[in-house]
DNA sequence: CGGATAATTGAACATTGCTCAATAAATATA
DNA sequence: TATATTTATTGAGCAATGTTCAATTATCCG
Protein backbone atom coordinates (compact mmCIF):
# COMPACT_ATOMS: atom_id res chain seq x y z
CA UNK A 1 0.00 0.00 0.00
CA UNK A 2 2.88 2.62 0.80
CA UNK A 3 0.47 5.22 3.18
CA UNK A 4 3.99 7.53 3.03
CA UNK A 5 2.18 10.47 4.31
CA UNK A 6 -0.56 9.08 6.01
CA UNK A 7 2.13 9.46 9.16
CA UNK A 8 5.86 10.91 9.38
CA UNK A 9 8.68 8.81 9.90
CA UNK A 10 8.42 10.13 13.70
CA UNK A 11 4.97 9.72 14.24
CA UNK A 12 5.04 6.27 13.09
CA UNK A 13 7.77 5.61 14.98
CA UNK A 14 6.00 6.80 17.87
CA UNK A 15 2.79 4.49 16.86
CA UNK A 16 4.86 1.91 16.92
CA UNK A 17 6.46 2.18 20.03
CA UNK A 18 3.27 3.18 22.20
CA UNK A 19 1.54 -0.50 20.40
CA UNK A 20 4.62 -2.34 21.33
CA UNK A 21 4.46 -0.87 24.38
CA UNK A 22 0.48 -2.05 25.07
CA UNK A 23 1.64 -5.55 23.79
CA UNK A 24 4.61 -5.82 26.09
CA UNK A 25 2.44 -4.70 29.11
CA UNK A 26 0.11 -7.13 28.49
CA UNK A 27 1.58 -10.35 26.86
CA UNK A 28 5.08 -9.83 29.18
CA UNK A 29 8.90 -9.77 27.16
CA UNK A 30 8.84 -13.75 26.95
CA UNK A 31 5.49 -13.45 24.52
CA UNK A 32 6.54 -10.47 23.52
CA UNK A 33 6.67 -10.32 19.23
CA UNK A 34 7.44 -7.76 16.63
CA UNK A 35 4.98 -9.24 13.97
CA UNK A 36 1.90 -8.45 16.94
CA UNK A 37 3.06 -5.00 17.12
CA UNK A 38 2.79 -4.74 13.06
CA UNK A 39 -0.49 -6.18 13.18
CA UNK A 40 -1.80 -3.83 16.25
CA UNK A 41 -0.44 -0.78 14.31
CA UNK A 42 -2.09 -2.26 10.64
CA UNK A 43 1.53 -1.88 9.12
CA UNK A 44 3.66 -4.57 8.15
CA UNK A 45 6.60 -6.45 9.49
CA UNK A 46 8.73 -4.78 6.77
CA UNK A 47 7.92 -1.20 7.95
CA UNK A 48 9.01 -2.17 11.43
CA UNK A 49 12.15 -3.84 10.46
CA UNK A 50 12.65 -0.34 8.57
CA UNK A 51 12.22 1.66 11.31
CA UNK A 52 14.12 0.18 13.81
CA UNK A 53 16.65 -2.34 12.14
CA UNK A 54 16.05 -5.51 14.48
CA UNK A 55 13.98 -7.07 16.84
CA UNK A 56 16.78 -6.61 20.35
CA UNK A 57 16.90 -2.71 18.91
CA UNK A 58 12.94 -2.32 19.00
CA UNK A 59 13.08 -3.73 22.29
CA UNK A 60 15.70 -1.24 23.40
CA UNK A 61 13.32 2.01 22.42
CA UNK A 62 11.18 0.30 24.15
CA UNK A 63 13.21 -0.26 27.22
CA UNK A 64 14.42 3.43 27.30
CA UNK A 65 10.57 4.39 27.22
CA UNK A 66 10.31 2.39 30.25
CA UNK A 67 13.67 4.12 31.80
CA UNK A 68 12.27 7.31 30.80
CA UNK A 69 8.47 6.49 32.64
CA UNK A 70 10.15 5.18 35.53
CA UNK A 71 12.16 8.55 35.93
CA UNK A 72 9.03 10.41 35.61
CA UNK A 73 7.31 8.56 37.92
CA UNK A 74 10.15 9.05 40.35
CA UNK A 75 10.49 12.72 39.77
CA UNK A 76 6.71 13.16 40.22
CA UNK A 77 6.55 11.21 43.79
CA UNK A 78 9.52 13.49 44.71
CA UNK A 79 8.08 16.81 43.91
CA UNK A 80 4.71 15.63 45.63
CA UNK A 81 6.52 16.18 48.77
CA UNK A 82 7.68 14.29 51.92
CA UNK A 83 10.20 14.67 54.14
CA UNK A 84 11.76 11.13 54.24
CA UNK A 85 13.53 11.14 50.31
CA UNK A 86 14.92 7.69 50.74
CA UNK A 87 11.66 6.34 51.99
CA UNK A 88 9.79 8.23 48.92
CA UNK A 89 12.39 6.60 46.01
CA UNK A 90 12.32 3.24 47.67
CA UNK A 91 8.04 3.38 47.68
CA UNK A 92 8.54 4.98 43.53
CA UNK A 93 10.94 2.42 42.82
CA UNK A 94 8.48 -1.13 43.71
CA UNK A 95 5.33 0.98 42.79
CA UNK A 96 6.42 1.66 39.33
CA UNK A 97 7.76 -2.12 39.16
CA UNK A 98 4.68 -3.46 40.54
CA UNK A 99 2.24 -0.92 38.76
CA UNK A 100 3.96 -1.89 35.11
CA UNK A 101 5.30 -5.63 35.95
CA UNK A 102 6.04 -6.85 32.34
CA UNK A 103 7.72 -3.58 31.22
CA UNK A 104 10.10 -3.41 34.27
CA UNK A 105 10.84 -7.18 34.08
CA UNK A 106 11.42 -6.64 30.28
CA UNK A 107 14.76 -4.29 31.51
CA UNK A 108 16.37 -7.02 32.72
CA UNK A 109 15.03 -10.45 31.05
CA UNK A 110 16.17 -8.94 27.40
CA UNK A 111 19.49 -10.34 26.40
CA UNK A 112 21.03 -8.54 23.00
CA UNK A 113 21.89 -11.11 20.80
CA UNK A 114 25.04 -9.42 19.69
CA UNK A 115 26.63 -7.80 22.48
CA UNK A 116 26.94 -4.38 20.53
CA UNK A 117 26.84 -0.87 22.08
CA UNK A 118 23.93 0.03 23.51
CA UNK A 119 21.85 3.38 21.94
CA UNK A 120 22.02 6.63 22.75
CA UNK A 121 18.51 6.65 23.55
CA UNK A 122 19.04 4.04 25.61
CA UNK A 123 22.25 5.73 27.61
CA UNK A 124 20.73 8.63 28.16
CA UNK A 125 17.38 7.20 29.75
CA UNK A 126 19.79 5.44 31.90
CA UNK A 127 21.75 7.92 32.80
CA UNK A 128 19.30 10.28 33.65
CA UNK A 129 18.07 7.93 35.89
CA UNK A 130 21.41 7.34 37.81
CA UNK A 131 21.31 10.93 37.84
CA UNK A 132 18.49 11.44 39.48
CA UNK A 133 18.94 9.20 42.08
CA UNK A 134 22.45 10.65 42.39
CA UNK A 135 21.18 13.36 43.40
CA UNK A 136 19.40 12.38 46.06
CA UNK A 137 21.96 10.11 47.80
CA UNK A 138 24.06 12.89 47.50
CA UNK A 139 21.43 15.21 49.21
CA UNK A 140 20.97 12.40 52.08
CA UNK A 141 24.75 12.16 52.78
CA UNK A 142 25.54 16.46 52.83
CA UNK A 143 29.29 16.00 51.36
CA UNK A 144 31.80 13.07 49.80
CA UNK A 145 33.28 13.01 46.50
CA UNK A 146 31.00 12.79 43.25
CA UNK A 147 32.82 9.32 42.80
CA UNK A 148 32.16 7.66 45.98
CA UNK A 149 28.59 9.12 46.40
CA UNK A 150 28.13 7.45 42.99
CA UNK A 151 29.24 4.01 43.67
CA UNK A 152 27.18 4.16 47.11
CA UNK A 153 24.22 4.76 44.88
CA UNK A 154 25.36 2.25 42.75
CA UNK A 155 25.35 -0.19 46.03
CA UNK A 156 21.62 0.95 47.19
CA UNK A 157 20.02 0.74 43.70
CA UNK A 158 21.32 -3.16 43.75
CA UNK A 159 19.96 -3.62 47.35
CA UNK A 160 16.32 -1.98 46.04
CA UNK A 161 17.20 -3.84 42.52
CA UNK A 162 17.69 -7.17 44.66
CA UNK A 163 14.71 -6.94 46.63
CA UNK A 164 12.42 -5.46 44.21
CA UNK A 165 13.03 -8.44 41.87
CA UNK A 166 12.55 -10.81 44.76
CA UNK A 167 9.33 -9.58 45.19
CA UNK A 168 7.81 -9.54 41.83
CA UNK A 169 8.80 -12.93 40.84
CA UNK A 170 8.04 -14.62 43.87
CA UNK A 171 11.14 -16.32 45.20
CA UNK A 172 11.17 -13.55 48.34
CA UNK A 173 8.05 -16.29 49.68
CA UNK A 174 11.31 -19.17 49.99
CA UNK A 175 12.31 -17.06 52.74
CA UNK A 176 9.01 -17.09 54.96
CA UNK A 177 6.92 -14.03 55.49
CA UNK A 178 8.54 -10.76 55.07
CA UNK A 179 8.07 -7.54 52.43
CA UNK A 180 10.95 -7.28 50.54
CA UNK A 181 9.78 -3.85 50.09
CA UNK A 182 10.26 -2.96 53.89
CA UNK A 183 13.07 -4.77 53.98
CA UNK A 184 15.30 -3.26 51.39
CA UNK A 185 14.22 0.15 52.74
CA UNK A 186 15.75 -0.89 56.28
CA UNK A 187 19.01 -2.00 54.74
CA UNK A 188 19.38 1.04 52.82
CA UNK A 189 18.90 2.86 56.39
CA UNK A 190 21.21 1.03 57.21
CA UNK A 191 24.08 1.27 54.50
CA UNK A 192 23.08 5.16 55.06
CA UNK A 193 23.93 5.24 58.79
CA UNK A 194 27.16 3.14 58.42
CA UNK A 195 28.25 5.54 55.44
CA UNK B 1 15.53 -46.84 15.84
CA UNK B 2 13.96 -47.59 18.80
CA UNK B 3 17.03 -48.43 20.79
CA UNK B 4 14.75 -49.15 23.97
CA UNK B 5 17.64 -51.28 25.44
CA UNK B 6 20.49 -48.64 25.21
CA UNK B 7 20.22 -46.43 28.40
CA UNK B 8 17.51 -46.85 31.09
CA UNK B 9 15.25 -44.08 31.21
CA UNK B 10 17.26 -42.89 34.06
CA UNK B 11 20.28 -42.95 31.92
CA UNK B 12 18.78 -41.15 29.32
CA UNK B 13 17.46 -38.43 31.60
CA UNK B 14 20.90 -37.96 32.87
CA UNK B 15 22.66 -38.02 29.11
CA UNK B 16 19.75 -35.60 28.32
CA UNK B 17 20.54 -33.09 31.34
CA UNK B 18 24.09 -33.47 30.94
CA UNK B 19 23.98 -31.75 27.09
CA UNK B 20 21.86 -29.64 27.96
CA UNK B 21 23.34 -28.06 30.43
CA UNK B 22 26.16 -28.15 28.41
CA UNK B 23 24.07 -26.64 25.62
CA UNK B 24 23.54 -24.09 28.06
CA UNK B 25 26.48 -22.86 29.42
CA UNK B 26 27.96 -22.34 25.86
CA UNK B 27 24.66 -20.45 23.99
CA UNK B 28 23.13 -19.04 27.04
CA UNK B 29 19.50 -18.91 27.86
CA UNK B 30 18.48 -17.02 24.90
CA UNK B 31 19.56 -19.19 22.09
CA UNK B 32 18.89 -22.54 23.87
CA UNK B 33 17.03 -24.50 22.40
CA UNK B 34 15.33 -28.29 22.91
CA UNK B 35 15.48 -29.31 19.30
CA UNK B 36 19.88 -28.45 19.46
CA UNK B 37 19.68 -30.77 22.96
CA UNK B 38 17.83 -33.53 20.90
CA UNK B 39 21.08 -33.43 17.90
CA UNK B 40 23.88 -33.48 20.83
CA UNK B 41 22.37 -36.50 22.27
CA UNK B 42 21.62 -37.90 19.07
CA UNK B 43 17.86 -38.59 19.53
CA UNK B 44 14.68 -37.43 18.49
CA UNK B 45 13.44 -33.69 19.58
CA UNK B 46 9.96 -36.46 20.25
CA UNK B 47 12.11 -38.28 22.86
CA UNK B 48 12.84 -35.20 24.84
CA UNK B 49 9.47 -34.07 25.03
CA UNK B 50 8.50 -38.25 26.12
CA UNK B 51 10.56 -37.41 28.73
CA UNK B 52 10.19 -34.05 30.27
CA UNK B 53 7.01 -33.24 28.62
CA UNK B 54 8.04 -29.44 27.52
CA UNK B 55 10.44 -26.57 27.05
CA UNK B 56 9.91 -25.21 30.31
CA UNK B 57 10.39 -28.58 32.27
CA UNK B 58 13.52 -29.13 30.37
CA UNK B 59 15.25 -25.97 31.49
CA UNK B 60 13.33 -26.28 35.00
CA UNK B 61 15.41 -29.57 35.31
CA UNK B 62 18.49 -28.01 34.20
CA UNK B 63 17.82 -25.02 36.47
CA UNK B 64 17.31 -27.38 39.49
CA UNK B 65 20.76 -28.81 38.35
CA UNK B 66 22.73 -25.23 38.59
CA UNK B 67 20.95 -24.77 41.97
CA UNK B 68 22.47 -27.77 43.19
CA UNK B 69 25.57 -27.27 42.36
CA UNK B 70 25.58 -24.44 43.56
CA UNK B 71 24.66 -25.21 46.92
CA UNK B 72 27.47 -28.07 46.70
CA UNK B 73 29.92 -25.42 45.67
CA UNK B 74 29.71 -22.86 48.82
CA UNK B 75 29.42 -26.41 50.90
CA UNK B 76 32.96 -26.96 49.61
CA UNK B 77 33.57 -23.44 49.76
CA UNK B 78 32.55 -23.73 53.81
CA UNK B 79 34.14 -26.69 54.53
CA UNK B 80 37.30 -25.69 53.10
CA UNK B 81 37.77 -23.73 56.16
CA UNK B 82 37.68 -19.92 56.49
CA UNK B 83 37.18 -17.90 59.82
CA UNK B 84 35.00 -15.42 58.07
CA UNK B 85 31.65 -17.44 57.11
CA UNK B 86 29.92 -14.34 55.95
CA UNK B 87 33.10 -13.80 53.43
CA UNK B 88 33.41 -17.00 52.15
CA UNK B 89 29.56 -17.24 51.39
CA UNK B 90 29.96 -13.77 49.54
CA UNK B 91 32.80 -15.12 47.64
CA UNK B 92 31.27 -18.55 46.74
CA UNK B 93 28.05 -16.96 45.52
CA UNK B 94 29.80 -15.09 43.32
CA UNK B 95 32.59 -17.09 42.14
CA UNK B 96 30.19 -19.47 41.24
CA UNK B 97 27.89 -17.03 38.99
CA UNK B 98 30.94 -15.71 37.58
CA UNK B 99 32.24 -19.35 36.67
CA UNK B 100 28.71 -20.23 35.61
CA UNK B 101 27.77 -17.13 33.71
CA UNK B 102 24.97 -18.38 31.51
CA UNK B 103 23.63 -21.22 33.53
CA UNK B 104 23.35 -18.54 36.90
CA UNK B 105 21.32 -15.88 34.85
CA UNK B 106 18.61 -18.92 33.29
CA UNK B 107 18.06 -19.18 36.55
CA UNK B 108 16.53 -15.80 36.55
CA UNK B 109 16.04 -15.56 32.69
CA UNK B 110 13.52 -18.65 32.51
CA UNK B 111 9.70 -17.36 32.87
CA UNK B 112 7.80 -19.97 32.54
CA UNK B 113 4.27 -19.63 29.94
CA UNK B 114 1.85 -21.58 32.10
CA UNK B 115 3.14 -20.67 35.67
CA UNK B 116 1.42 -23.89 37.32
CA UNK B 117 3.64 -25.02 40.66
CA UNK B 118 6.97 -25.81 39.85
CA UNK B 119 8.28 -29.43 40.10
CA UNK B 120 9.60 -30.93 43.60
CA UNK B 121 12.55 -31.56 41.84
CA UNK B 122 13.12 -27.79 42.36
CA UNK B 123 11.60 -26.52 45.05
CA UNK B 124 13.45 -29.14 46.95
CA UNK B 125 17.09 -28.01 45.58
CA UNK B 126 16.25 -24.56 45.91
CA UNK B 127 15.25 -25.04 49.80
CA UNK B 128 17.85 -27.00 50.36
CA UNK B 129 20.29 -24.04 49.05
CA UNK B 130 17.98 -21.35 51.33
CA UNK B 131 18.23 -24.21 54.41
CA UNK B 132 22.61 -24.05 53.72
CA UNK B 133 22.16 -19.91 53.78
CA UNK B 134 19.69 -19.49 56.70
CA UNK B 135 22.39 -21.77 58.70
CA UNK B 136 25.02 -19.91 58.31
CA UNK B 137 23.47 -16.47 59.33
CA UNK B 138 22.04 -18.14 61.96
CA UNK B 139 25.13 -18.70 63.23
CA UNK B 140 26.72 -15.62 62.53
CA UNK B 141 23.79 -14.51 64.40
CA UNK B 142 23.99 -16.31 67.86
CA UNK B 143 20.11 -16.49 68.29
CA UNK B 144 16.98 -15.04 67.21
CA UNK B 145 13.44 -16.51 66.27
CA UNK B 146 13.65 -18.92 63.37
CA UNK B 147 11.00 -16.80 62.05
CA UNK B 148 13.68 -13.84 62.11
CA UNK B 149 16.55 -15.19 60.91
CA UNK B 150 14.49 -16.45 57.49
CA UNK B 151 13.57 -13.38 56.57
CA UNK B 152 16.86 -12.10 57.41
CA UNK B 153 18.36 -14.49 55.42
CA UNK B 154 16.36 -13.81 52.40
CA UNK B 155 17.11 -9.91 52.26
CA UNK B 156 20.71 -10.65 52.41
CA UNK B 157 20.63 -13.07 49.56
CA UNK B 158 18.39 -9.91 47.69
CA UNK B 159 21.48 -7.70 48.40
CA UNK B 160 23.84 -10.44 47.24
CA UNK B 161 21.51 -11.17 44.52
CA UNK B 162 20.86 -7.42 43.27
CA UNK B 163 24.69 -6.76 43.32
CA UNK B 164 25.81 -9.92 41.91
CA UNK B 165 23.21 -9.44 39.02
CA UNK B 166 24.51 -5.97 38.52
CA UNK B 167 28.42 -7.50 38.36
CA UNK B 168 27.50 -9.78 35.69
CA UNK B 169 25.81 -7.93 33.32
CA UNK B 170 27.08 -4.62 33.31
CA UNK B 171 24.75 -2.49 34.54
CA UNK B 172 27.63 -1.52 37.32
CA UNK B 173 29.44 0.23 35.36
CA UNK B 174 26.17 2.82 35.30
CA UNK B 175 28.09 3.68 38.52
CA UNK B 176 31.73 4.25 38.10
CA UNK B 177 34.48 2.78 39.58
CA UNK B 178 32.94 0.33 42.14
CA UNK B 179 33.14 -3.66 43.07
CA UNK B 180 29.96 -4.94 43.54
CA UNK B 181 31.14 -7.80 44.86
CA UNK B 182 33.45 -5.68 47.67
CA UNK B 183 30.56 -3.64 48.42
CA UNK B 184 27.40 -6.49 48.58
CA UNK B 185 29.77 -7.80 51.38
CA UNK B 186 30.04 -3.59 53.05
CA UNK B 187 26.19 -3.96 52.98
CA UNK B 188 25.68 -7.32 54.69
CA UNK B 189 27.85 -7.03 57.09
CA UNK B 190 26.40 -3.36 57.74
CA UNK B 191 23.19 -5.37 58.28
CA UNK B 192 24.50 -8.10 60.15
CA UNK B 193 25.64 -5.48 62.65
CA UNK B 194 22.25 -3.59 62.63
CA UNK B 195 20.27 -6.45 63.44
C1' DC C 1 3.68 14.53 -17.43
C1' DG C 2 7.68 11.31 -16.45
C1' DG C 3 11.48 9.82 -14.21
C1' DA C 4 13.90 9.56 -9.78
C1' DT C 5 13.30 8.69 -4.92
C1' DA C 6 11.46 6.86 -0.99
C1' DA C 7 8.22 4.07 1.69
C1' DT C 8 5.80 -0.21 2.14
C1' DT C 9 4.80 -4.77 1.36
C1' DG C 10 4.64 -9.75 2.07
C1' DA C 11 6.38 -14.06 0.29
C1' DA C 12 10.30 -16.81 1.40
C1' DC C 13 13.70 -18.89 4.64
C1' DA C 14 15.51 -20.90 8.68
C1' DT C 15 14.37 -22.03 13.26
C1' DT C 16 11.57 -22.68 17.13
C1' DG C 17 8.14 -25.46 20.60
C1' DC C 18 4.94 -28.96 20.22
C1' DT C 19 1.86 -33.03 18.68
C1' DC C 20 0.89 -37.55 17.34
C1' DA C 21 0.14 -41.37 14.02
C1' DA C 22 3.41 -44.66 12.49
C1' DT C 23 7.15 -47.67 13.34
C1' DA C 24 10.46 -50.53 15.64
C1' DA C 25 11.98 -52.96 19.66
C1' DA C 26 11.32 -55.53 23.90
C1' DT C 27 8.44 -58.32 26.65
C1' DA C 28 4.61 -61.35 27.71
C1' DT C 29 1.77 -64.97 26.36
C1' DA C 30 0.45 -69.28 24.18
C1' DT D 1 9.24 -71.05 19.18
C1' DA D 2 5.71 -68.14 17.34
C1' DT D 3 2.43 -64.66 18.22
C1' DA D 4 0.37 -60.86 20.67
C1' DT D 5 0.95 -56.93 23.65
C1' DT D 6 3.19 -53.26 25.52
C1' DT D 7 6.55 -49.69 25.28
C1' DA D 8 10.07 -46.56 23.25
C1' DT D 9 11.30 -43.81 19.46
C1' DT D 10 10.76 -41.37 15.46
C1' DG D 11 10.21 -37.40 12.39
C1' DA D 12 6.93 -35.16 9.36
C1' DG D 13 3.65 -31.59 10.07
C1' DC D 14 1.80 -27.28 12.33
C1' DA D 15 1.83 -22.64 13.83
C1' DA D 16 4.70 -19.11 15.14
C1' DT D 17 8.99 -16.48 15.30
C1' DG D 18 12.99 -13.07 13.53
C1' DT D 19 14.94 -11.60 9.29
C1' DT D 20 15.70 -10.41 4.35
C1' DC D 21 14.82 -8.26 0.04
C1' DA D 22 12.95 -7.95 -4.71
C1' DA D 23 8.75 -6.07 -6.15
C1' DT D 24 5.24 -2.72 -5.69
C1' DT D 25 3.24 1.60 -4.71
C1' DA D 26 3.22 6.33 -3.40
C1' DT D 27 5.43 10.83 -3.48
C1' DC D 28 8.36 14.37 -5.16
C1' DC D 29 10.84 17.18 -8.53
C1' DG D 30 12.12 18.92 -12.89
Amino acid sequence: MARRSDHSRAELEELILAAGEAHLAEAGFAAFSAREVAKRVGYSIGTIYNLFGSYDRLVLALNARTLRAWAAFLEARLQAGGEDRIATLIHGYFDFAAENRNRWMALYDHRMADKGPLPDDFNVAFAALVALLQRQVAAVRGGGADAEILALTGSLVAIAHGHCMFELNGTYEMFGDWRPRDAALARIREALAAA
